[in-house]
DNA sequence: TGGGTTAAGGAACGTATCGTAACTTAAGGG
DNA sequence: CCCTTAAGTTACGATACGTTCCTTAACCCA
């Protein structure tokens, strides 16, 4: 039938924009090998080839929606965090909960590290720039924060999404206020 | 075959307790209607009229799991909410961390609500009569604290052994150390 | 106690997806 | 230009799904 046959970086990049438009239009739980590669265009054993199970051909396809939120500077720690907060909203809202739940249940230990290390990471990484210019404004006294209160705001965040679902304004606005300055602002150093 | 035929308790006990062995045997994933009705001895449809997905008939079997933790008056704030803890610890180890992902992900807004309510309210209640304690000791402010400071300790712990699938003793002491007690005493009031 | 209603028990069905096994034949490299 | 790799295609058995139908035991009530 097909005169032609694609490889390499082309079937890559196909079998990954049928993933996401199959995830996106009939979920995680209801995509699945044979949709895929009816969409892309090639069979079931070109799949199985490359991921042995569906939560890493998800993944694979994905990852890139794991992007680091960063929280623009906006002159005060509080505005800062809440800032970082809605960035990690739109984040999680593109990766969606059900296909983090998913993901979370269904990856085993080689492929679930990766995302396990990835998530707290990136929850390190994203608050880092935000403590640093607390610092310099003289909010926060001048000592290295523990991991776990920089990874706390997404943790708190991702907490909230994966339960409820959502991330509303006025749960973020809580968070920060209720949690995140009181826990930095008096926690204790490394 | 069978001369006898059961009914109502006795029938809902028998289905209970081989929905449980069936899980604790294969897993959420690995269990099925059909492996369930064989070992309880019945038929699909006798579980089919009762619960429409297998989310909602292994919530039925483990909702009591689903404990309120009680921690132990030991004397301080701090040793309180790391025995708060270690209570939730065992249990969520009853629960599993992958039947709690996968129920989170398959149930839908009627029984998910409740789910989900009765994570909430159980942080709630479980933190409440810690505080009250501290309170009592002069540990704290006598402030109100906010709901979502009450349901955090909960909250992270749960968020925690999602993710990394263990609750480990010294994770307890530095979300309790680096988290909870700067945020408790010195969180907004309600 | 008898008659009627409910639902348990049992079997079977078509459908969907799984994961694998062949086979052919383009595509790309030496 | 041959030769290795793997894309594309078809088909397979196995499993679980969700449902339908039928029988008859168990229970309720007059």
């Amino acid at each position: 039938m097909a005169a032609t046959r694609r490889r390499g970086a082309e079937l890559e990049s196909a079998i990954r924009e049928a993933v996401l438009a199959e995830v996106a239009e009939h979920g995680y739980a209801g995509t699945t090998y044979e949709g895929v590669a009816a969409r892309a265009g090639t069979g079931k054993p070109v799949l199985y080839r490359r991921w042995p199970t569906k939560a890493e051909m998800v993944l694979a396809a994905k990852v890139d929606d794991f992007v680091l939120p960063r929280a623009p500077d906006t002159g005060s720690l509080e505005k800062d965090l809440k800032a970082l907060l809605h960035e990690l909203r739109s984040m999680v809202e593109v990766v969606g909960r059900e296909t983090m739940l998913r993901l979370l249940a269904d990856l085993e230990p080689p492929s679930m590290g990766i995302m396990r290390s990835l998530l707290l990471t990136r929850g390190i990484e994203a608050t880092a720039p935000v403590i640093e210019r607390a610092w310099a404004r003289g909010e926060l006294p001048d000592i290295d924060l523990p991991p776990r209160l920089l990874s706390l705001p997404l943790d708190l965040a991702r907490h909230e999404f994966i339960l409820a679902g959502e991330l509303p304004d006025d749960v973020i606005d809580a968070i920060v206020e209720e949690v995140l300055l009181p826990a930095m602002r008096h926690g204790r150093s490394a």
